[in-house]
DNA sequence: ATTATCTATAGATCTATAGATAATGC
DNA sequence: ATTATCTATAGATCTATAGATAATGC
């Protein structure tokens, strides 16, 4: 984690403490959808997870489709804002550990929400966090000549590149024999995203 | 379509002509699997978008994962190769237009690569496409220190900003009321790509 | 004759509920 | 008494096949 960084709210209370059967629902069913999609996830699978029975998930939830729902809906930012103002480094860091640490959630997201209209809301709001400090420096960086249209763009697609990159990391391993080792990513990207492919001129 | 345009191959042979059932399928389907996944694409949908009985798909095909496969493997890159030197903004173009032409079939990749291995390399090649010009021009312009990986972060991480833009699009009105134009997309991508957040700095 | 299709249906699964039973709080 | 769970199962799908029928090529 950076010293600038970003983290999903625990959705409900502090788990661990008692064993929260909704909670646990949650926690156990999020993953699987992640791993299968919202159809290749069954309600059986989920209840064998949480070591229920299939029906006590409708005592909890009127159907699968809630179930689904409470996996994102309920994970909004929490901002951990610093003193400091962070560089580009900083930022491309953050939003990388904010990927990162909740891969299941922007997996569901970006896989999910074209085939549930509830999502799409959900998405724009996770992926265009409209990063307060992301914002402000861009500006800076770009002398404020960057329009909303700008931001919007960047914005989303800085986080769908991170995404795309993390998910391609997990299986590199089956994809190509030699497997490359991806480095230092965040390091890359903020270069990239700092200067272009055209890189810093020597003017610095 | 820009002047420098790569398209996928028509898998098959030249459609339109004899109403190939085969062809017919795979076109269907994959439009399908595109819509909703692939579980939560069913073979009687699909039987029926074509126009015939479900047990008239598996003469065709083995079974329903054969169906999806068909959708993807025979989708080799046909590149239109150029003799012009093409710019950044070509580049970029083409890339647009190879992603909006085939949005179906990277959707699927996108989307389903993780839950089939056998689309994993499918995913590596179609989107790391290891594009000549781009790979180039990309060099050129950060003066020949360009290192493997990121030639290939950055070809992911482009091509994977544009499919997610290009998908935010197409989705945008169900998000925010007043609809934001994105206006010329692939100029706001390929000054991005050039030169960064940072823009052009005055010495061009 | 051979190939492409259809009707009908088996068998597996999947969501969701009804009603019974166990666990908990007053 | 109330809340949380279980067993059992209904009802709806979904994939895939068997066997019958129609269409096509020699």
């Amino acid at each position: 984690m950076s010293k600038y960084s970003l983290t999903l709210a625990e959705s409900g209370e502090m788990m661990g403490q008692k064993t929260n059967t909704k909670e646990k629902i949650i926690q156990k069913s999020r993953k699987l959808f992640a791993e299968r999609g919202y159809n290749g996830a069954t309600t059986a699978e989920i209840a064998r997870r949480v070591g229920v029975s299939e029906a006590a998930l409708y005592k909890h939830f009127k159907n699968k489709k809630e179930i689904f729902l409470a996996c994102i809906t309920p994970s909004v930012f929490k901002k951990v804002e610093n003193d400091l103002e962070p560089d580009v480094h900083d930022i491309i860091q953050a939003r990388m550990d904010l990927v990162r640490s909740n891969l299941d959630s922007f997996n569901i997201l970006f896989r999910e929400y074209p085939y549930h209209p509830e999502l799409a809301k959900v998405f724009l709001e996770q992926v265009y966090t409209q990063d307060k400090h992301m914002k402000h420096l861009m500006k800076k960086v770009a002398n404020d000549q960057l329009t909303p249209v700008q931001s919007l763009l960047y914005e989303i697609g800085i986080t769908s590149a991170i995404w795309a990159i993390l998910n391609f990391e997990k299986v590199q391993e089956q994809v190509s024999p030699e497997t490359m080792p991806l480095g230092n990513i965040s390091e890359e990207i903020a270069e990239f995203v700092l200067y272009g492919v055209a890189g810093k001129k020597e003017s610095q």
